[in-house]
DNA sequence: GCGCGGATTGAACCGCAGTTTAATTTATGT
DNA sequence: ACATAAATTAAACTGCGGTTCAATCCGCGC
């Protein structure tokens, strides 16, 4: 650092306190949006959003899933950043309130479209992730208020996953991994958390769907298959593509009502 | 003209008779393509179809259709042409054998996708053109086959412009326009030949729709409007409008069959 | 034959979303 | 504490579809 340029540290270095209230209050702001966004910037809010689960995100993170190099993402961090949708911290990125609520409204509306392609149109599970990816940038909210009343308001998408609702509440979900039920256990699949077309193809034709309800009979050692007893036959499932199925287990002490 | 360069002649000084053979095995040659279309190169071809029907299209009057500058044309058209799509000639822009086939194809798409819209989700016959003009580029033949099942396989747009079957036939249409028409005739509309969401509301308000059968009972002097007798009510409109209603005349002599 | 106006072409630019390559900062493990 | 690995940032490029401004071509009327 020889030249004359100065460069600011990145997170100024003011004491933790100060430091956590100001970004509270930053990732609270809720301002309108004073300049619409591209369909690649609700991508990637969207994104933001599904991946950030409990915590800030990575760039390098997200430019693996959005399957663009890292340049290109950083650029349009910074543009996010600039819109007030974002908020860099040292460990990722965080949406702001505006932020999340637009990355929900993208949601909302890729999942309604993907509810609408299966049940209208009657595409594959395995391929309307992609489909609705292609057709999200040409979808504006009326189009998508048509589409969610014509596939019978659906809740939830495909997959499983929750559609939020339009003033943008995501219900909760209280899954776990098929991975992690124990013999015994049984259980309705909630979701399926892969958007690989092979293994949701090869899912679909083994049944194991949202709304599939099965009962845990065995599981080998060494992280072996898992065997599931579904309504008319068992399958065998492996470690691998169990861990990408999330179910609700039935209680063990029946009789609680709601 | 004075430094060294060389204009070649834009249209080669050859025997008139030889031109038009050349042209003419040009123009027929059918090549599949090389390299895939981009959604813009389908729109323009689309449109030059639609222009072309008797004769050559100019590049001033695609620019003002597709409300884009001249030489935003000008290297569309430098493409489309170094592709085999189009061939230009003095008199404008012919679509090759190729071209015109993808013409079709999009056309097809475009109709399809309208008539989805309209049928299965309720969308005013006046919207249907901007959104599909929005959402045909994110859709591919798959999902447009799908869409005309799921459509019950129309053979017209809403506009009653006919669908092209699938091998590039497009339906010839014998209509004249409204304004065109003799007092006492009496028909069916045919095609409503503009795209203007105003004018499409305000005739659809008065149930001039495609369809709608008709008898043509008075027009003003001075080219004034026209009284028309549908089933159940008279309406008049001017002949402004009737020029863009494109209407098919009961034959006086009935009797002949098919 | 000449000039004029509309049609055409060329050059230089913008914005968006991507790329590669290189420099630099940050984090981690010994 | 320091070397190395990982993450980030910067710089310069591509392709597409648009723009403006300027130059040139061509047909037609006088």
């Amino acid at each position: 650092m020889v030249d004359g340029r100065v460069r600011l540290p990145l997170y100024p270095l003011i004491p933790r306190q100060e430091f956590a209230r100001k970004m509270e209050e930053t990732l609270n702001r809720q301002e309108p949006l004073s300049r619409s966004l591209s369909p690649a910037m609700r991508a990637y809010l969207a994104e933001i959003y599904r991946m950030g689960e409990g915590g800030p995100v990575r760039a390098a993170a997200l430019a693996r899933r959005l399957d663009v190099t890292i340049p290109a993402v950083v650029r349009m961090l910074n543009r996010l950043e600039s819109y007030g949708l974002i908020q860099r911290t040292r460990h990722g990125i965080l949406l702001t309130k505006t932020g999340e609520r637009e990355a929900l409204r993208a949601i909302r509306q890729h999942r309604i479209l993907e509810a609408f392609l299966t049940r209208v149109l009657g595409i594959g599970w395995e391929e309307v992730h992609a489909l609705a990816d292609r057709l999200d940038p040409a979808i504006d909210e009326t189009l998508c208020e048509r589409m969610y009343e014509v596939a019978g308001r659906p809740t939830h998408c495909p997959h499983g996953d929750p559609i939020p609702t339009p003033d943008g509440q995501m219900p909760p979900l209280f899954d776990i991994p098929l991975s992690e039920a124990w013999i015994g256990a049984r259980g309705r699949i909630a979701r399926v958390k892969t958007e690989d077309p092979e293994q949701l193809r090869y899912l679909g034709s083994l049944g194991l769907v949202p709304g599939t309800t099965f009962e845990l009979i065995a599981r080998a050692p060494f992280n072996g298959p898992l065997r599931l007893r579904l309504a008319h036959h068992d399958v065998i499932i492996g470690l691998e593509l169990a861990r990408h199925i999330r179910v609700v287990l039935e209680t063990e002490t029946p009789g609680v009502p709601s």
